[in-house]
DNA sequence: TAGATTGTTAATCGATTAACAATC
DNA sequence: TAGATTGTTAATCGATTAACAATC
């Protein structure tokens, strides 16, 4: 009814709060208390309680958050238990650090095919699959599709890849190319962009010396 | 003497305008105005005006700014000029992906030794650099150091990992383990939660249908 | 000079934190 | 019931945007 819109901010908390509660449960801990929480976390107890309240009470008063309870919750917030194909474009370093890396899978996130056009890699396997050409990525959609497409290439050839992308009813986009690209908006972009994470690095190193 | 903090926020746009400009530089364009800043960037030009300020008077009144004098700027306040040794830690999927592209020691971020505790990846090579075992870390800092630790260890051993590095003299570390490290006040952290990332990708995948 | 565009102050907006009544 | 802790409102803080005087 009161379609409250759910801030950024807080969503890009909720893995945290997974994360975290993933690792108490682990510990065999039953409850837990947004102080105890704030403690461990080193957010605001306040914000933990307003942040959790935006998807519904999970709490009671005078006890707290059963640790469990919350976890689940969450993860169905997250869409955790969905069972989603990804597409991988670019098969260079980090494009195959992608698909070779299992931990994507174990969550739900299946790599489905890898394409690239060099002809030195096609073919080659990674992760269990032989990388494509690019040129077949609207035909192999054509065997499941795919939820998410990830952009491993270089900058020049991100926007393009997007659009085709988008054209194969990706709905949303895990980019890694230095590049922003520009979608429909009912497609969203997740940005990965490792070389703004290193200049900001760069930054604090130098900070002060100006 | 007024020595203003600069926001976080403004700091994470630096690249952003950084990578925006050299764009520009490469297409030969010679003065820009916040307003074409502000459509080419999806930026609102009054944010735009005030981050540049943040670090002078960069721009002139009635012209805008001198496209080549503002890059060289953001790049200096970036260090981007420097030269850095980063050691990274896990040769696993994303510690060689890490250190077989090239595009890092381009910025001046240079791998200079690559570490694991495997001894089936001890020995072979990645990106130039043979895999040394962890126990060596010490000693291979004595031949020069490292100014930042990249982290790519499973979780369980992002800590212990971040605790030798710090204790080496690093001053930064980026770390892409799924763990928050914690550090002493002068070292800093950049994190790269991809697991974190993936989730809200997930999330959004699933926005609406509660 | 007239037009353009910055630098900067003021207004707005949104997110974080504090406080406390509700209630288990 | 008394104590604890949530859910929620109010206060604060900071970041974004609008407006405009300064000035090239």
């Amino acid at each position: 009814m009161e379609e409250m819109r759910i801030p950024e901010a807080v969503i890009r908390r909720l893995p945290k709060y997974y994360r975290y509660l993933v690792g108490l449960e682990r510990r065999g801990e039953i409850r837990i208390s947004s102080s105890a929480m704030s403690r461990d976390m080193g957010l605001n107890a306040s914000q933990i309680r307003r942040d959790l309240n935006c998807f519904g009470g999970f709490g009671q008063q005078g006890y707290g958050y059963n640790v469990s309870k919350l976890k689940g919750e969450i993860a169905r917030i997250l869409g955790l238990s969905g069972d989603y194909r990804m597409f991988i474009v670019g098969a260079g370093n980090i494009g195959q650090a992608l698909a070779g890396y299992g931990g994507f899978a174990r969550e739900g996130f299946c790599p489905a095919a890898i394409f690239d056009v060099d002809p030195a890699v096609i073919g080659t396997k990674v992760g269990g699959l032989v990388v494509r050409p690019l040129e077949q990525l609207e035909e192999t959609a054509k065997n499941g599709g795919a939820d998410v497409g990830v952009i491993c290439t270089p900058a020049s050839a991100a926007q393009q890849v997007a659009d085709r992308l988008v054209a194969l009813g990706v709905r949303d986009i895990w980019n890694f190319a230095p590049f922003d690209v520009q979608v429909p908006e009912s497609v969203s972009v997740e940005n990965v962009h490792l070389n703004d994470s290193l200049f900001v690095l760069s930054y604090r190193l130098n900070a002060g010396e100006q």
